[in-house]
DNA sequence: ATAATTCCGACTTGTTTTATTGGAATTTAA
DNA sequence: TTAAATTCCAATAAAACAAGTCGGAATTAT
């Protein structure tokens, strides 16, 4: 039940992004850079993040990514969920009747409680969050942002 | 993100022992025929819940497995972390300083942040919970346990 | 124009999951 | 005491998935 590297990559490159909200558009190229991400995958991967509307590209020389909206009103929730496909750790949830037993499943019931945890921890985290966390806990290092 | 089969069979299979709890030893095969688990498969990951201390076998003719605890203090999370090999949904918690940043990465606190919610889920549901949460979800059906 | 970039789809590779198979050891019951 | 039922163990096979690469077309600033 890990995290694939899609979920871990892309909450990085958007934390990435959260950091630069204000510095222009950022090309895939410096994200990879600074985050130590594939350049060719992490480019996969950014384009399920457009298609749910959480970044903004713009094309051509000096384009890049911009987050869609702000650092405080995106979560981690919605990062792992448009890279991953939803939280629900099983199957059945999403399908109609997939398993053929709909309620008749007592394990059913765990999973629902499972997703609808996982979301609300997910949901209650954002890049803000990420941002304010980290300059707390380590407030030693770093402070050239 | 998905739980593997692993998961899932096992809790099926520990939720079949809670149900059959009183009535001696339940053997693999009659476990697999109830909860449609390939019979080999089943028996490679009860081999985990054993040596987790959540069941014990009975060898030779009539023998089989038992629960090794009564089903209310045998938790869900007990079940995923012997079979899942504990829910940190991303290595660099497990290992030391797995990406060489350590306190160094932001996200780092988000990956702990859900493994401690999601464990904090799973110790709450236990397989006693499971059997009362479905006899009252679906109190129409099966009602010959 | 040219260089920098996003965008798109196909392909490869390696790992992990999901089993299957065959047989040895143990125990109950006829 | 033998036969049947069962756990236990280890190796192998097949299928699915994850992770990453590649080549090129379209777009835009300089």
């Amino acid at each position: 039940m890990k995290l694939s590297t899609r979920g871990r990559y892309g909450i990085h490159a958007m934390y990435d992004l959260a950091k630069y909200a204000d510095g222009g558009p950022q090309s895939i190229k410096a994200i990879s850079e600074r985050e130590g991400i594939p350049e060719a995958y992490l480019e996969q991967l950014i384009a399920p993040l457009k298609r749910a509307g959480l970044v903004t590209s713009t094309r051509g020389a000096q384009g890049g990514y911009t987050l869609a909206r702000a650092p405080e009103e995106i979560t981690v929730g919605d990062v792992l969920r448009a890279l991953e496909g939803g939280l629900s750790l099983v199957d059945c949830l999403d399908e109609e009747d997939a398993c053929g037993k709909s309620c008749a499943c007592a394990s059913r019931i765990v999973w629902m409680k499972l997703r609808d945890g996982l979301n609300a921890i997910v949901d209650g985290i954002t890049l803000k969050d990420m941002i304010m966390d980290y300059e707390r806990a380590c407030a030693q290092e770093d402070r050239t942002t």
